[in-house]
DNA sequence: CATCATTTTTGACATATATCAAACCTGTTT
DNA sequence: AAACAGGTTTGATATATGTCAAAAATGATG
């Protein structure tokens, strides 16, 4: 697999944000579970297009995100951008602004949104107490290095039919996680917008999927995409130029 | 500034690996240093082409390089190989294979080199221990992150001539960092891993070489590379496509 | 429903980079 | 020194993808 698949376990809908389950599922005493309430994570709801934190804020919290998707991207100065990411509900995001206190991307609702808020100090306090908690906090860390290397062997060294298989797999297989059908999904991003997280030209992307479907592996209806030919989706990645 | 250069700060020749000064350079009381002694890191020596880990190798520790410089590259199965990474002198290795606890990549030494091995269950210890180490190993990764994202800004919007350009600036920049000449140095990497790691070909990483030479922007003499005009090399990175 | 703005698709063409091939270095071994 | 292997440079050509432009589809608004 290229693209990993965050680990993500649903339980009960959760209104009132449980964050031993929802927020970071990792399995904890009833006292561990108890001292974790001291983060008192607040929700925050997001309409489409706004922004969670943008470049240059100054870092407080990660971000839960409970519900809806968002992109991530960097500004470079010359106006250039590149989406970095696309999140979706249960994943962690903010982790870039660890290092310098601020913000280093931005992050903007792809869809109306809730994002539970956890506050660094907190969290870094707490993880002293609790070993599991710690050890959590480092492995979702290092999970996103992963995945930051595996879009590098992505937009490093496959052509852009590939890149766009590799997208729509990965995609399939985070909804498949959260329980939804992993043939059949909405996109909730432009063509201008998966261009730039795989390093081609929207024109380039629209092909793409126009060919694919020509080919009988999917059937695209503009954001609606229907995988129709999982096993030769799968077999546009290996088919590749040595 | 595209690709972060990692802070480093050079003390006395340090024959005994000095924990606190070299491998993890931070500002800690007497008896925190002491504590980190517990650390107890043993010092390896690799010769040019030693693996220090390879893919699929149980996870145990963070490398720390004393000396020389490494190379870190993941394989795909159809053969694939993308490099993510030139590590030097100072710089953390590792990562990626804290979210399995089995290497994700590969890690090859690209001259002489000497690291310092740094247990991670004692790190995640002395870290809950630590408030200050423990805020030092979250900016590492979270730095990993950012560098990560860096190239993939990189590999997704800069052209072949960019992407030297950036690569050349940013391994000056690392050189200064460590006190060594920033405008002359020797490539420890070849053609072939320089194309690896910026998405594009050999032959095209020599081309752009002898273009940047005829503009004289730089000399090269195969591996030897003297930066003559530092500020036009920087202009290339701005003078970029939209 | 008509209009408008935005996004998407498709086409024709341009170009950056890959590919293939040969010559040239550089350092090492015999 | 000669021969060799691996890396590098350079050239000729192919091709994937970008660029520019127009049409088509979609959704929002009055």
């Amino acid at each position: 697999m290229l693209l990993p698949v965050p680990t993500y376990q649903s339980k009960s809908a959760c209104s009132s944000c449980n964050l031993a389950e929802i927020c970071l599922p990792i399995n904890l005493s009833e006292f561990e579970t108890y001292k974790l309430d001291e983060l008192s994570p607040v929700k925050r709801s997001f309409s489409r297009s706004d922004y969670l934190y943008r470049s240059g804020d100054k870092f407080r919290s990660l971000f839960a995100i409970h519900s809806g998707s968002f992109k991530t991207q960097i500004l470079h100065e010359d106006g250039r951008e590149q989406v970095t990411g696309f999140q979706m509900t249960g994943e962690i995001i903010g982790l870039d602004a660890i290092s310098t206190d601020i913000h280093a991307c931005e992050a903007v609702a792809l869809e109306d949104s809730v994002v539970c808020e956890l506050p660094f100090n907190k969290l870094e306090a707490l993880s002293r107490e609790i070993p599991t908690l710690q050890r959590h906090l480092h492995k979702i860390m290092s999970r996103e290095i992963v995945r930051d290397q595996g879009i590098m062997l992505l937009l490093g060294s496959m052509r852009a039919e590939e890149r766009l298989a590799a997208f729509l797999l990965n995609l399939s297989q985070r909804f498949a996680a959260r329980g939804l059908p992993a043939t059949q999904f909405e996109l909730r991003m432009s063509r201008q917008e998966i261009g730039s997280y795989l390093g081609m030209k929207l024109e380039t992307v629209s092909r793409a999927f126009s060919h694919f479907q020509a080919q009988g592996l999917i059937s695209v209806k503009v954001r609606t995409i229907e995988i129709v030919n999982l096993a030769g989706l799968q077999a546009c990645l290996n088919s590749s130029r040595q």
